[in-house]
DNA sequence: GATTATTAGTGTACTAATAACACTATATCA
DNA sequence: TGATATAGTGTTATTAGTACACTAATAATC
């Protein structure tokens, strides 16, 4: 094919959550080098030769942060003319949601990828304030309607824990009872015979997700 | 740049809705050469130097359907390998919907657009059937939180027609009075001190959206 | 071992939203 | 003028959402 038409450089950009501190946090790697260099910028890179950008999602996500297999799916392709000033360039990005504590151990990328909370950024490079501000929506769009959210925490966990991780990303705060009531009526988790406890206080009950992450709906 | 990454081709595709004799249709063309000749696909094309994609579904909106100035929106970037025999190929996909009846006139293109209903569709080219079984489903999705409805009505409309909108896409029936209730205490329209007249039948108050389609949420 | 601090766990009453349901009104057509 | 077709209109019952305060069980402290 001769080139008449278009072929940007593509590069996979990877939203990636998790709660912690009561913070919606979000990984960010340090530029080493090429444009906005120095500055903080989402865990990404260029599409490889017969790779998907699924896989590359994945690549990027093990090869960053050192998790595999955690919720992932597709955000938005963001190709503002002029977004990357080396040239024509598409973002295909995702986000992804881990949970928390992280199940496996960091990874010994020389990006030194770090944990921010979502509320004090400082300026980040290209358009990837943009890209975290969508992925942030999208997030609270989830929530409502699918369990999305139990992504954030480990296969047991406790009511307290699955409220928060509400709270966190919707920025406000529920009724405990309410949000009991709400979670019993939907019938997606199970009480286990594990408490929580050694934490100073009364143990807590530990439940765990009845479907697949994801699928159900009507929240 | 060497060439060590991928640099796919780009198409943009894009779904076009509308609502005609109770039913919900997307405009496909016939292919006319190349993979899948003689084939419907959805009408899409490479995406020239110096477009995003945003403007290059605009074009064929505008080349293909004759449509300018319509509500549409990026609906998700398929990369599946092998989904365009030829190579590497993106399809940025785009859906919009467009009022009935067409308040413009049909396009000149070769390519003889023409109108399908989304409920028997022969084969498709590519994984353009995939396509659009992912935006019906957006479509039904935003349907319920926003105003998106609105747009495949011209700005004066029957509270009827606009219940069939709903009808149409959701594809089940709705009460009458609980539509005109749930419509009323929403807020959004205006009576108009037009009707819709010689139908065989009681005339209809007109109505009109009173916000930006798209814009407002809370349904 | 008694006291304190901390979070877990529970029910009820009120309000709002949704769902089910049938008849009259006004035009066109024959 | 009678038939046909769609417009337009309220009430009741059910379900979901919201607001709200105390007791329970543990760890830590004295």
């Amino acid at each position: 094919m001769t080139k008449k038409y278009l072929q940007p450089d593509v590069t996979v950009d990877v939203v990636l959550f998790m709660i912690e501190d009561g913070d919606l946090k979000v990984l960010l790697v340090e530029r080493e080098h090429g444009p906005y260099e120095g500055m903080r910028a989402l865990p990404g890179g260029y599409l490889h030769e017969g790779e998907t950008t699924r896989i590359a999602a994945d690549r990027v996500l093990h090869n960053k942060a050192g998790v595999d297999n955690v919720y992932i799916e597709q955000l938005y392709t963001f190709d503002t003319p002029g977004r990357d000033p080396r040239g024509p360039n598409f973002s295909i990005s995702y986000v992804a949601l881990v949970p928390s504590p992280l199940p496996i151990g960091e990874s010994d990328d020389v990006q030194k990828p770090e944990w921010f909370s979502t509320k004090k950024l400082s300026k980040l490079a290209f358009d990837h304030q943009e890209i975290i501000d969508y992925a942030i929506e999208r997030l609270r769009g989830k929530l409502e309607y699918t369990t999305i959210g139990f992504n954030a925490l480990p296969k047991l966990f406790t009511l307290s824990q699955l409220q928060q991780v509400y709270e966190v990303i919707l920025d406000k705060t529920l009724d405990k009872r309410n949000f009991r009531k709400k979670m019993d009526q939907l019938k997606m988790i199970k009480e286990t015979k594990h408490v929580l406890s050694g934490m100073r206080q009364r143990p807590a009950k530990m439940y765990s997700l009845l479907a697949k992450p994801g699928t159900i709906k009507n929240f």
